[in-house]
This record gives structure tokens, sequence and C-alpha cells, in this order.
DNA sequence: CATAATATGTGAATATATTCACAAAGCAAA
DNA sequence: TTTGCTTTGTGAATATATTCACATATTATG
């Protein structure tokens, strides 16, 4: 029903409308939202209406109750726990980010190779993978954020996979594969930087 | 000629060429980058096609001719030179970092408003803001990457762009207004890890 | 040299996403 | 209550991306 490219547009809804909400409008309507996420405002009511969400032919949309639909469709009330496995440069940051909470997400573990990075110096307690079922079964956690190597990507995420991860969201620079049901969704820097430069080339030549 | 779409795949099938060359192969086939990219063979095929990149019409593809003409489509022979805005988490994470080079990239210096993080801890120079200029005169930088506050980033990028930044990475989960002229990629974590309790979420209830 | 096998290359078909154009609803004001 | 303005909601048209189907080139082999 709610497809990829959907669920990001939605999110970026959810985004604009917490800030204008914090800028203490109640309403909105599709042209506003366009202005705020770029996003055409007939696209905008595509979407919504797609999703059942209806607003008033002139008064547009009501904040707190798009939210509260956005909320729904979203599923997740309940707030989901989240693991992190490998704490290099990026990893570390990670598990300092303060974040998690206000998306309804908590931090439960994190986990790494080297034995010195097992210390209480994190917000978090930092386990050796071994650990990693313990863990899962204790919280319920299905995802799971992988910052490791390039070389270890793979292996990490059979592994994880194995002990009942269903979503990882992916640091390393390579295709994992994994099975249908599980999603992986990639972050790459080098790429978005590789890219940016491409295009700021291309602009100079033209 | 080359579109937005394109430059991801692009840099998937040389990121998998370069995996592929390091296990000693010289030839590959489009089912062979298929299967390491996740992109269909026909969409390879048409890719490199459209590019002007011929294969034999049974031997496949060279990998070092396929990795040279990828990299003139890519453009810069010549190191690209990046600064960092921001050093909380993320930014000093990034700062850190040591991969730029093999992206044919450089990072030259780094930002923040915070005196005590303008020392000397860090790999590359840190600087106020207010010497924004100088480095990207000296040192020809047209793209940043931006990982500061989300109620500051507005007025970084504008100030970015007014010093002649001409693509931004943006860590911040705001739509940044910028001239046409701008390019912006967004990277943001909790977008990504809500796609994937949203899609677990899912999964669960089918 | 003929034949079989393998991959590429590409026009046509299909699928997907987005915009256009406009009817219908709702509010405001005369 | 009528008129006019604004904004939603949506079928149809367009644009974009991907796959199908197959002709064509190339190599290997008997």
């Amino acid at each position: 029903m709610v497809n990829l490219l959907q669920t990001r547009r939605l999110q970026r809804y959810r985004m604009a409308l917490l800030r204008l909400k914090k800028m203490g409008l109640q309403k909105t309507f599709s042209h506003s939202l366009s202005e705020e996420t770029g996003i055409s405002a007939v696209l905008i009511r595509k979407d919504f209406s797609q999703l059942g969400i209806r607003g008033r032919r002139r008064g547009g949309y009501n904040i707190d109750r798009l939210l509260e639909q956005l909320k729904l469709i979203f599923g997740s009330e309940k707030e989901q726990n989240v693991i992190l496995v490998g704490l290099g440069n990026i990893g570390s940051a990670l598990v300092k980010y303060e974040g998690y909470r206000q998306g309804n997400m908590n931090l439960v573990a994190a986990f790494d190779i080297d034995p010195a990075k097992r210390t209480r110096r994190y917000q978090v307690p930092v386990y050796s993978l071994e650990n990693l079922r313990d863990v899962t079964d204790t919280f319920d956690v299905s995802v799971a954020i992988m910052a490791v190597p390039e070389f270890s990507a793979q292996e990490t995420a059979s592994y994880l996979v194995e002990n009942g991860i269903k979503g990882i969201l992916n640091f390393a620079p390579v295709l994992l594969k994994v099975p249908d049901h599980v999603l992986v969704n990639n972050i790459n820097v080098m790429v978005e930087l590789e890219r940016l430069m491409y295009h700021t080339g291309i602009k100079q030549k033209a």
C-alpha cells in the first residue's frame, strides 16, 4: 500500500509538519507544505488522498490530525529498540547521538570485536557479537545499524540476519547479500560527496 | 547527458569493478556486474551503451577500460578539495575519516563556531567561519560537508553559498533553501532508520 | 569452415511516477 | 443568498525508468 518512494516523502511531510507546529501553526495547505518540503503540491495531495487523509476544500489540512494519521500509517506507537554494530569513527559518533528518542527509537546496545572498545566509556553497554542473540531476544530488536569496515561487512550482515535482524542500516560501501525478507538501507558518505563533485564539475563546464 | 539516477548507478558500477579488479579479474559481464550491484543486466548494458561504453559481443567488458571510461565521465582527474562545517558528533567522525583520498578528494579544513574546537587536536586546521572565504579562495573549494545542528543549518548553508560553495552534503534534517545553481545532498540517519522500522513492522503484520 | 553457444546492443512494450487541467467543495463577504 | 475566491481531489496526459524480446557480433569447437 505504501511504497518505498512514498515513505521517504511521508517522512519529509512529518518533519515539515513538526516544524510548522513548533512555529505555532494549526493548519496548513498543500502549497505551504510544498514550499517547506520541495515536493509539488499536487503530489502531496495525491499522497494524502491515496492514504485516505482528507483535507477541507478550503481550510487545508489540520496539522495535528495530519501528524496523527501519519503516525498511524508509520505504525509503531511503541518505542522500538535498535542496536549498533561497529565502534569505529562513525559508530562512536552514532552511539553518542541523542536523537533516537525523538524518532521513537531506543539504542539499547553496541557491539565491537575489539575488547578494548567494550568498556563503560559509552552511553550504552558494548558487547562482543557472541552476545548478539541474548540482546536481540531480551530487547526484541529487529533493526541494526552496521558501521563496520568494508571487508567484514558481508560476514557481519549474514550473522545479524541469522540472529533475527530484519532491517540493516549499512554504512559500508558494499552491496549486502541478504534474504528477501531483510531490508537494507545504505548510507555512503563518499558516494554522496562524489555525486556533488560530479555535478558541481558539470556546472562549471556549462 | 548523465542524470542523477544514473550517477548513483555509475558509482555502484565503479565500486563493484574495483572489487572485482582487486580479486584479480580482468574482464566482466553484464550479468556478473548485475550479481555484484543488484542492478539488472539489461539496465547495465543500456547505461553503458548510452554512455558510449561498448563491450565485445562475447568477451564482455574489460575492467580496466571500463574504469577508465567511468573516470572520464565522472571527470575530475585532479583531486578536489572539500571542507567540513560543524564538529559535533558526526563532524568529528568525518574529520577522522580516512577515505577521502580514495575518492580523489581532500579534506582541507574544518570550521566550528566553538573556539574550544579550534585547536590542533584534529587532522586538519579548524577555523572560525569568518575565515571561510580565505580557505575557499586558497584551496578552490566548491563542496562542503555540513554537520551542524538543525537550528543553524539554513543560516550556515546560506553563508556557504554566499561564499562560493556550490555543493552541500547536508546532515541536518531540514530542507535547505538554496539557489538553483547549488546542489544539496541530504543524509539523514534517523529517516533511514525510521524507514527500516516501518518496513520491518509491515513484514511482521503480513 | 560450418555450427553452436554466449553476450552484447537496442527498439518496442510495459511499468512507474509526476504533472496538467479542471470539477467540486467550502468559506467569506456583499 | 448569491457571487467570487480559494483550495482540495482526481482522471487523463505526460514523462521517466525499466524490462522484454530478439537481432547481431564474437568466439569456441568439431
